[in-house]
RNA sequence: GCCCGAGUGGCGAAACUGGUAAACGCAGAGGACUUAAAAUCCUUAGCCGUCAGGCGUGUGGGUUCGAUUCCCGCCUCGGGCACCA
């Protein structure tokens, strides 16, 4: 122990503008000087450490700049912060960074009401984010810092495109695709969320049109089978959507052959049959008909000329009219037409008629389906209807069926009859049979299919990555801009109106270039690309975001993979499967390392922030300041109180977190959000909670004044049973907070345990009452929970760790590590048991046996009570925890 | 409908590998300090019962000497997917 630390001397050491060391601890002034004083530091540059260290590369999703950080920011940054100071405490170089998601319609909707560029309002956004976070004791490393809106960074995103057109990653196709009528542009699969917009939640609608697509679903198969790798590192949560996500499902094709071929005409080349994609090839015996989508190329040609054109065209034309959300709502009623012609059941050879069903996809499978009216529910609801025939042609293992007396299919496995060779074969067996049969005959093929699309990545917006590709207006097609051009900046010089197309297209000049190849007139790409594509590898370029010689940094890239990802669960199936991709992608193209298939070791997703909200019966929702007594301040009608919603501002119950902070000081609402719940689930926002934090903290304060006043003990030692049970406790709170915040993230278990050993060390310096004394037991108790505490309540913990005579920084100190020996028990309680009820407690050695605990059991009275008279039939014994007898 | 996850005091939660259920915090009750209040400190605290004791982790079963923990059925809530053939 330091003889420096004597009470006199600790006043002169700690803040310079408090005077009485009794002070009420101010967060307001004590947080900003410890801000400044890291930074003049440098403490948390990833190169302020040594390179010997191992490394730890931890990051958070970077935001949107929307101008204001929320709650769920905080709770974000917050779990992130605590791991980054807690690393580099334990000795590793940490990379911690942090940027901007700054492409988005946000900008460009305000650039339209307000008048204001979007570069601007971005830039002003981001200037207003970044002191708040600083505010809150996030310790970036600001050198790492990268904006995606910044042409140093999308140059290498634009570099990256070209690539994939050039490997056939990136191709144009027209498809029916989501356009959302309110952004006005088009979206992707992952974007349409109940057949509503992720963003501005209105209705999306299908549209025939041309775009950019990203071959995706040439990595399906890998971004399935390596959800394995990530197996306990990943919440099962998120691994089980990705899996629902890309549906995988195996099956077979299978060719009908049409009864009538139609020969090649103006609407389309000669056909002669229809394929189907089907899970259920063991069926195929018991298919009676076959469903086709709307959208199915043959839908109208199939009619001609069987005199039922006019009504299938009136169908198919009714069908492709309606949009997504009808046709995917619960009540949609299943309808269909017969088209009037018929194909060949390859199996039974029986004709079968072909009907257009509203219910099939075109964009699944083939289009078509083989309906199985005994087996698939669906299918049986439609014959129903048409009066179409069933066939039987599965049993199940304990009856039989009676086509007139089925009210439903029956959809599970069982044996198969009727289905010539293959009757009384298994149905899970007869899959793989009749697909190789089919296949012999050359009538069909196993295969698979996946739910997953391919992206859709073009943007009818101008705030965006612009796809750096021309049109050339002779012959030569789409043509990547050569890379001495690069990048393609966005024109400064654009009018933002309401609703209208892109300022893109409509600007004068800028889209008027020259075809690389011929030299040419061609016209620029005006569409820009999805958001989602620079957050695809963000990640990577923040190891090296100023690498001028090439899209990544192999020095840099050595910070990869990152160690831990922290954000939220509402991206499984958008950013994190598509950040996945690019990795294994980029990967196979050797910009990064053969074996770095993966980009996020370990995912940690936080729950969301909720608080109560009210509502009025005519008001809606109400401030808090807005009810009185249970009662709406306005009309005075009751105000219903809705029990922890999503915090929003719909909602009316966001809390500010700067007002906050202001208040509480930025500890206090760290602390808060660490131990009010684990970090993975949801946070019930509670004012009396964050008082609690607050008042621990001031406790935490007034206990080291508290022992910084005593007399130091005259040779410091402290070896009597109570220093030594003392000692036990810090030891065992190391252990504790150590596998509690690095191995279980679960830092509100962890922020318990230190609470427990301030209030031992208080206890037991009251205990010493007046005699007491600082001695090394109570002095290395209070420097262990300070230096724990510091990950989360990091300027209390620097302010007091000054206080206690230290002279470096408590972030650039040494993580306290769990002496065994100290923290091993010396004495146990053993809970006796008697035939499975607690009936008594004996305190022993930890390796006491069962004789010795057995003998002291049976002098306990309780204990006696219950065995008294009865034999001892047996007796379960584990050392050092429990003793149960069982008597009879 | 299918796939995940969760149900524990008045509240947020804890219990790590099947071994003392409710640690820690909030709210509550009582007390100390104070002219008083705030702040702070101390005590108390699952339920029933006067006690002995009994009952207690959504619910009904099961396995076990012993179950919040493992197995089966059911209920409720949250999340995801969904005419996906």
């Amino acid at each position: 122990m330091s003889s420096s630390l004597s009470a006199d001397q600790t006043v002169s050491a700690g803040s310079q503008t408090s005077d009485k060391p009794g002070d009420k601890y101010d967060p307001r002034e004590v947080e900003p000087r410890w801000q400044r004083a890291w930074q003049d530091a440098g403490l948390f540059s990833s190169s302020a450490q040594g390179s010997d260290r191992p490394k730890f590369f931890l990051m958070e999703m970077f935001p949107y700049p929307s101008g204001r950080i929320h709650m769920g920011h905080v709770r974000n940054y917050s779990i992130g912060d605590v791991l980054a100071r807690g690393y580099r405490m334990r000795g590793y170089r940490v990379l911690y960074p942090m940027g901007w998601d700054a492409f988005g319609l946000p900008a460009e909707n305000a650039a339209i009401k307000a008048g204001v560029h979007p570069r601007i309002w971005t830039e002003k956004n981001i200037d207003a984010m970044k002191g708040p976070l600083v505010r809150l004791g996030q310790s970036y490393d600001w050198s790492h810092e990268l904006c995606t809106c910044d042409p140093s960074y999308f140059v290498h995103e634009q570099r990256i495109f070209i690539e994939m057109w050039k490997r056939g990653m990136a191709y144009r196709k027209g498809a029916l695709v989501n356009w959302c009528p309110q952004c006005a542009t088009v979206l992707a699969n992952e974007q349409v969320e109940d057949g509503l917009c992720w963003r501005c939640q209105s209705g999306v609608v299908q549209r025939e049109l041309v775009q950019w697509f990203i071959r995706i679903t040439a990595y399906a198969q890998e971004i399935l089978d390596d959800i394995a790798k990530l197996n306990g590192k990943w919440p099962d949560k998120v691994l089980s959507m990705q899996t629902n996500w890309i549906g995988r499902s195996e099956g077979a094709r299978i060719k009908f052959a049409l009864v009538q071929p139609l020969s090649a005409d103006e609407s389309g080349a000669a056909t002669s049959e229809i394929e189907v994609f089907t899970t259920r090839p063991d069926t195929l015996f018991g298919a009676t008909f076959m469903s086709i989508a709307a959208e199915h190329p043959l839908a109208l040609r199939l009619a001609r000329g069987t005199g039922r054109e006019a009504e299938v065209t009136a169908f198919v034309n009714k069908v492709r009219a309606e949009d997504k959300i009808r046709r995917g709502a619960e009540d949609y009623v299943k309808e269909g037409v017969f088209t009037g012609a018929y194909v060949v059941n390859p199996a039974t050879g029986k004709q079968i008629p072909v009907y257009i069903a509203n219910f099939v996809l075109m964009d699944y499978g083939t289009g078509a389906v083989m309906a199985v009216p005994a087996h698939d529910q669906r299918d049986f609801e439609f014959a129903r209807k048409y009066s179409l025939p069933l066939a039987v042609v599965i049993l199940p293992p304990d009856r039989t069926l009676e086509v007139a007396a089925m009210d439903a299919a029956y959809v599970d496995a069982g044996t198969l009859v009727a289905s010539g060779p293959f009757d009384g074969t298994p149905s899970e067996e007869a899959k793989g049979r009749i697909t190789a049969w089919l296949r012999e005959r050359g009538q069909g093929e196993q295969t698979v299919s996946y739910r997953l699309r391919d992206w859709l990545v073009s943007r009818q917006r101008y705030w965006g990555c612009p796809i750096p590709m021309v049109e050339c207006q002779g012959g030569c097609g789409y043509q990547p801009v050569p890379d001495s051009e690069l990048p393609v900046c966005l024109p400064e010089d654009v009018e933002f109106v309401p609703g209208g197309k892109s300022p893109l297209s409509t600007h004068p000049t800028w889209a008027q270039t020259t075809c690389p190849v011929c030299k040419g007139p061609a016209r620029r790409e005006t569409d820009t690309m999805d958001g989602f594509m620079e957050s695809s590898w963000y990640f990577l370029r923040y190891t090296a975001p100023n690498y001028k010689d090439g899209i990544l940094d192999e020095k840099g890239l050595s910070w990869m993979p990152v160690d831990l990802y922290v954000g939220g669960s509402e991206h499984a199936t958008k950013h994190l499967i598509y950040a996945r991709f690019f990795t294994k992608m980029l990967s196979d193209w050797g910009l990064l390392p053969k074996d770095l298939r993966e980009p996020f070791s370990r995912l940690l997703t936080q729950g969301m922030v909720l608080k109560d909200a009210y509502r009025c019966a005519t008001h809606d929702y109400l401030y808090p300041e807005e009810v009185q007594d249970g009662t709406c301040k306005q009309c005075g009608q009751p105000a219903q109180q809705l029990r922890q919603m999503k915090m929003s501002k719909s909602f009316r119950n966001v809390v500010e977190p700067m007002t906050l902070i202001d208040r509480y000081g930025a500890d206090t609402v760290r602390l808060f959000c660490l131990f009010a719940a684990p970090p993975d689930s949801v946070l019930e926002w509670s004012e009396a909670g964050v008082e609690g934090c607050s008042r621990f903290l001031g406790r935490l304060h007034r206990l080291v004044l508290r022992a910084l006043s005593l007399p130091l003990a005259p040779d410091g030692s402290a070896t009597g049973p109570e220093d030594l049970a003392l000692r036990r406790k810090t030891h065992k709170t190391i252990r504790r907070v150590t596998t509690d915040l690095f191995e279980r993230l679960q830092y509100n278990t962890a922020i318990a345990a230190i609470m427990e050993l301030c209030n031992e060390t208080g206890d037991r310096l009251t205990a010493m009452g007046q005699g007491a004394v600082l001695n090394f037991a109570v002095r290395e108790a209070i420097e262990s929970a300070v230096l724990l505490l510091c990950p989360m309540a990091p300027h209390l913990c620097e302010e007091l760790w000054r206080l206690l005579g230290n002279q470096g920084f408590a972030v650039a100190a040494t993580w306290p590590i769990c002496d065994e020996a100290i923290a091993r028990d010396h004495q146990v309680t053993v809970v006796v048991q008697v035939n499975g009820k607690k009936r008594g407690e004996v305190l022993v050695a930890p390796d006491a046996d069962e004789a010795t605990v057995t003998a002291l059991a049976m002098a306990d009275a309780n204990v006696n009570q219950h065995t008294a008279g009865k034999a001892v039939k047996k007796a379960v014994f584990v050392k050092g925890r429990l003793l149960n007898l069982v008597v009879g």
